[in-house]
RNA sequence: GGCCCCAUCGACUAGUGGUUAGGUCAUCACCCUUUCAAGGUGGUAGCACGGGUUCGAAUCCCGUUGGGGUCACCA
């Protein structure tokens, strides 16, 4: 037999976002099939009318599209197995849930969602599992239904909708790629609602037609669906097909171990976006939660193209994973600092444009926005930044005018003779050629030296008033890239607003 | 509650019968240092428990406990 090629999908419903667990699912998917030399495949699930939400299909794409994961056939895409929206997929689900009617596993049921409510509180009342009690099994199907009474229901337009038959007493086994074989009961299933009483499908019946007609090989989902693997099962039996090759992912938890979730932080990929996040480290960090190379690697950052030809379904793991922040934020920072200064450029200058548009500077506008000026604040503050557009806001310094000086640090650096100190070495700094980190370094010790005093006297203070800050990059390259006149007019400012606080 | 899944430091994990149980994040200490970072060195910290199997169990089996998922005309 010649080895099919692989396929999967990633099948998320448009109700929002895009969920980081989702997006770890599609990067499973994603890399498994690139790693085999397959087809990665996005299907919109949107059976669900009511919880539709107007652009989800787009912003579920373009997030995935963001991160470098690019479906070979999406809706947007297309391709020899669409539509690859459940919606314009209605009459073929009609067509195979007739095929399940005739073969007499499947059955009209007329029961209003009062009844099944009323039904399952009774059950419930008496101590017994809530499950479908099977009024509209047809008598010749083993129930108690009269064939006579359907038909009239029919004849009276009544809303049905369409259920598959279970078959008592039978165990349903599969072997999951990730967690072994899997044995059910289907004594324990209940009668699955495949048609709803608005003609479209639900998720069980849709998404196992459209797996088997789209040719997937392999389906990788989230560990919540392992329960209705049965059910799934059960529909590939009914039809005579080949079901694909299964794998339940572990969950992604929050850190109370309970599945992932709002309310305990953010779970849209778009709100890491939003904070900063490159994509780069989300999908390093996404897929390093439940997924490892092993045999002793100790390699933490990988790049997309790495992770596909190392990634495996054996070694995913089984036990859900914490999604944690600060190993996240650990390799924003790792990632900062290896990316070309050229690369940050690109990504900051548009912020720092749109801080020049509301914000006046004195310093020449050109000077800061160029390249090599902005390259040498990136290769001081590359190590001291979390996000890139750090470089703009954390060190913003370096393109406005400090407006307010740290309190505490000038308590703690302030005598009554600084003042006077960074006004003589003003002139000093003003005749200095050239104005550079080595030549002001070697300017404030010829300065101190013979007054006796420590270098400290005159390092702090300057750091405050030309940063207004008392952290930050080394000073005497901070000088020299600010520049000799942006520097002697932040001391003498300095000056003026801290000795009239003292 | 029924069914299903899971179980190594606080977190992510390596480990597939014989290891001083390793790495990364976080944390602590020290070093470097004008500050903040970065970096370096070292430390604290783990096999949930109980039975087996075996000469020998983190590793295999059973049970217990614990956690999670799921039980819709939502996906």
């Amino acid at each position: 037999m010649v080895a099919q090629r692989v396929r999967t999908r990633f099948a998320p419903s448009p109700t929002g976002y895009l969920h980081v667990g989702g997006l770890r699912t599609a990067l499973y998917n994603y890399l498994f099939a690139k790693k085999m030399k397959g087809d990665f495949i996005i299907r919109i699930e949107d059976t669900d009318q009511s919880r539709k939400v107007e652009d989800a299909q787009h912003n579920l794409i373009k997030t995935l599209e963001w991160a470098g994961i690019v479906a070979d056939e999406s809706p947007e895409h297309g391709g020899n197995y669409g539509p690859y929206v459940q919606s314009e997929r209605l009459h073929i689900y009609r067509q195979y849930c007739d095929r399940l009617l005739e073969d007499k596993n499947a059955y009209y049921c007329f029961s209003t969602s009062e009844e099944l409510e009323e039904n399952r509180e009774l059950q419930l009342k008496q101590g017994l599992q809530p499950k479908y009690n099977r009024k509209w099994l047809p008598e010749e199907m083993g129930g108690s239904m009269p064939s006579g009474e359907i038909r009239k229901k029919m004849a009276e337009g009544v809303r049905y909708v369409i259920r598959m038959k279970v078959p008592d007493y039978i165990s349903v086994w599969f072997e999951d790629m990730i967690r072994g074989p899997v044995e059910f009961d289907s004594s324990t299933i209940d009668d699955q609602v495949l048609m709803k009483s608005d003609g479209f499908p639900t998720y069980h019946f849709a998404s196992v037609i459209d797996d088997h007609l789209m040719e997937f090989t392999h389906i990788i989902r989230g560990e919540e669906w392992l329960p209705s693997m049965p059910k799934h099962l059960l529909l590939y039996e009914f039809f005579g097909w080949e079901p694909p090759k299964f794998a339940h992912l572990p969950l992604l938890l929050n850190p109370d171990r309970s599945k992932l979730s709002k309310r305990q932080g953010d779970v849209a990929v778009e709100d890491y976006i939003r904070k900063g996040y490159s994509c780069d480290t989300i999908v390093n960090f996404v897929a390093m939660l439940g997924w490892n190379e092993g045999e002793g690697t100790e390699q933490e950052v990988y790049s997309l193209q790495e992770l596909i030809e190392k990634f495996s379904l054996e070694r995913v793991g089984k036990a859900g994973a914490v999604f944690n922040v600060e190993k996240l934020n650990w390799l924003e920072k790792q990632y900062i600092k290896s990316r070309p200064a050229a690369d940050i450029i690109r990504t900051i200058k548009p912020l720092l444009a749109a801080e020049l548009s509301r914000k006046e500077t004195p310093l020449s506008v050109e000077v800061i926005t160029s390249d090599s000026y902005l390259e040498a604040v990136i290769e001081l503050m590359r190590e001291r930044v979390g996000f890139e557009h750090e470089f703009v806001t954390f060190s913003s310094y370096f393109f406005f005018e400090p407006e307010a000086y740290e309190e505490e640090a000038v308590q703690k650096r302030w005598t009554p003779e600084t003042n006077g100190l960074l006004r003589e070495f003003s002139s000093v700094l003003e005749t200095l050629d050239p104005f550079s980190a080595e030549t002001i370094e070697a300017a404030l010790k010829d300065f101190v030296a013979p007054r006796g005093l420590k270098p400290a006297v005159l390092i702090h203070p300057l750091r405050i008033v030309a940063s207004g800050v008392s952290f930050g990059p080394s000073l005497y390259h901070m000088l020299e890239v600010l520049g000799r006149e942006a520097v002697l007019r932040r001391i003498s400012k300095g000056i003026g607003q801290i000795s009239a606080k003292l």
